[in-house]
RNA sequence: GUCCCGGUCGUCUAGUCCGGCCUAGGACCUCAGAUUUUCAUUCUGGUAACACGGGUUCGAAUCCCGUCCGGGAUACCA
């Protein structure tokens, strides 16, 4: 026996892979193991490669097969070969491998290793109820086919029965094997079953495929769900059999929901796509999962996926399960949409702001987008000639919301004050306004001073739906505005929020009243509601006009 | 039932292999405070864990045994 720490002299190089079974989207657990094969391989400075377990042709289907493959694309894992990228190791679907299969059936056959089962299925459970109410422990298949003489399969043949392939799995055989996560685990041959390799059509069961492929695609290292292990045991001894030597094996814990049971739909998206059409920025969802049973170091959580291809080894995969808490991946995605450019975050935000007609043009997500509008998500109503002739606005609008949001989802939702005649007024918005007996007056004098000063002019959507000859009005006059606090505002025609800052505090000295008083009802008037960007933003965003209209509005109002 | 694996703050984890640097570190959440025109951000600080019981040892989160709890496997699914 090898050391088995020695690298596996399959290959020269590192061979991974990924082989999901396109019976499903590309959930959580998958994303985790396919983003761990990928690592380990880039890390090793090896191959990366996906192949199609498509063998369960009842479930099986395209369309879970290109959202796996979307799935992956979105969080940024690419593969050297495979489905769509060929390679010298195809065909990358088991499908098209069948002869492979039934060759090494036939060899295995011929050295005793298998042998054929005429049972039936209904045979086979019985033959299990007897074991189970001999109360032995082990129950399974009872090897009646085992010792078949050839008479009797003859027999069998007449009846037209058609034969699986069974492998014969040796009697109390104590293995020791060593697992990259696990270390070193024991196990007993008698506790297995003599599992049916190949169906009676050619088609083979996973266990099988799996070895066959494996060595055919010269793999060396396979990182896989702890559900595996079992099956790493009946592969190894295949392996064994067919005198391949066997890749390292790295059985990686599962991820569990809150409760502490397996995840399931409805405890958290399960499909990756769905991340993507809400919204969660992808680099956030990747940093997430990475940490899923993994750590980077131990005192940050934050990394790239280059950053994680530098420090990635397999054997630092953690052998604990863990349990998905979506309140950290927020966390994580806010992290992420916080670092971006304000222009980049117009960019990425576009598919979740513009308007549901206009939507298809930005993004191929956009049919997407009406199913969870239907879901009860709100719609986003951002006119295209907002994109069009109003970029720097815009950027000014989402600047304003970046370190307010984690998911781009969030943001229609917060927006609507700038693109209605008037806001609508939540309770708290209302309980402001009634606060100051005063405030009406206040919001009066407000308005003289801003229609007396240089407030940037107002772009008013809601007007522009009625008179569409001149969609420049309210020119995009708003400069963009620098981020960070600190820095210096650019030179402006118009008065910046640091200036309508200055002549609010002015006002405020003028009427003898405290700042933090009159900046609520002020608030209220124009946003509708007690929360948003800073006010001085609110006015600048909002133009002159707009301004003006609604403290009229509201300071005139009985 | 049988076999296998796991068990550090509520959660993700560092530390475990090579016992002492661990009066157990970081992050999320939460709480308190600071900044502030709200919300958010940011900053400071706090609460909070070695599942339990026995060993071995001068010394154990780290090694050994047992218990309990959790998970996986036990298919003509993967």
């Amino acid at each position: 026996m090898r050391d088995p720490l020695r690298p596996p002299m399959i290959h020269p190089t590192p061979r991974l892979r990924f082989a999901p079974s396109p019976t499903g989207p590309l959930h959580l657990g998958g994303a985790r193991t396919a983003m761990y094969n990928w690592a380990a391989a880039r890390a090793m400075g090896g191959t990366f490669l996906l192949r199609i377990e498509d063998t369960d042709q009842a479930r099986s289907t395209d369309v879970s097969l290109q959202s796996i493959l979307a799935g992956l694309r979105w969080l940024g894992i690419d593969w050297d070969e495979g489905p769509d990228k060929g390679g010298a190791y195809g065909p990358y679907f088991q499908m098209q491998r069948l002869a492979m299969y039934r060759a090494t059936a036939d060899r295995l056959l011929a050295s005793g290793h298998a042998y054929l089962c005429y049972c039936t299925s209904e045979e086979i459970e019985a033959g299990r109820k007897q074991m189970e109410a001999q109360k032995v422990g082990f129950t399974g298949y009872n090897r009646r086919c085992r010792t078949l003489t050839a008479e009797q399969r003859t027999a069998f043949e007449r009846e037209g029965r058609k034969p699986n392939v069974r492998y014969r799995m040796p009697d109390a055989r104590v293995l020791q094997v060593h697992d990259l996560i696990l270390g070193d685990v024991e196990v007993n041959t008698r506790d297995f079953d003599d599992w049916v390799m190949l169906r009676p059509d050619g088609v083979p069961l996973y266990n099988f495929a799996c070895v066959v492929d494996d060595i055919g695609m010269q793999i060396t290292h396979v990182v896989r769900g702890n559900e595996h292990f079992q099956n790493g045991i009946k592969q190894r001894l295949l392996f064994e059999a067919l005198g391949a030597e066997c890749p390292l094996y790295a059985h990686i814990p599962l991820i569990l929901n809150k409760d502490g049971k397996k995840l399931s739909k409805r405890d958290a998206d399960t499909n990756m796509l769905d991340y993507r059409d809400k919204g969660f920025p992808a680099e956030g969802v990747f940093n997430y999962i990475a940490l899923l049973g993994w750590s980077f170091s131990g005192d940050r959580d934050v990394f790239s996926r280059d950053e994680m291809v530098a420090a990635f080894k397999i054997e630092g995969i953690g052998k604990s399960p863990s349990k998905f808490d979506d309140e950290k991946l927020r966390w994580m995605c806010g992290e992420y949409v916080r670092g971006w450019t304000p222009a980049s975050l117009v960019d990425r935000a576009r598919p979740w702001l513009a308007a549901p007609a206009t939507q298809a043009q930005f993004s191929p997500q956009a049919a997407r987008l009406h199913t969870l509008a239907a879901a009860g998500l709100e719609l986003p109503a951002v006119p295209a000639h907002t994109f069009q002739f109003q970029a720097a606005w815009l950027q000014n609008v989402l600047a304003c919301y970046q370190e307010r949001i984690a998911i781009l989802s969030e943001l229609p939702g917060k927006l609507p004050w700038l693109f209605q005649a008037a806001p609508t007024m939540d309770a708290a918005a209302q309980k402001n306004l009634a606060k100051e007996p005063a405030a009406k007056e206040w919001l009066r004098a407000l308005a003289d001073v801003l229609a007396a000063g240089i407030a940037p002019p107002s772009y008013r959507p809601w007007l522009l739906e009625q008179d569409k000859s001149d969609v420049r009005k309210g020119a995009d006059a708003a400069v963009v505005l620098p981020t960070k606090k600190d820095t210096a505002e650019p030179v402006c025609a118009f008065d910046t929020p640091a200036r309508i800052e200055a002549q609010c505090r002015a006002l405020v000295d003028r009427l003898g009243i405290k700042f933090g008083s009159f900046v609520h009802p002020v608030r209220a008037a124009l946003t509708g509601t007690d929360k948003g960007p800073g006010l001085f933003d609110v006015v600048f965003l909002l133009g002159k006009e707009t301004c003006v209209d609604r403290l009229r509005a509201i300071g005139n109002a009985p």
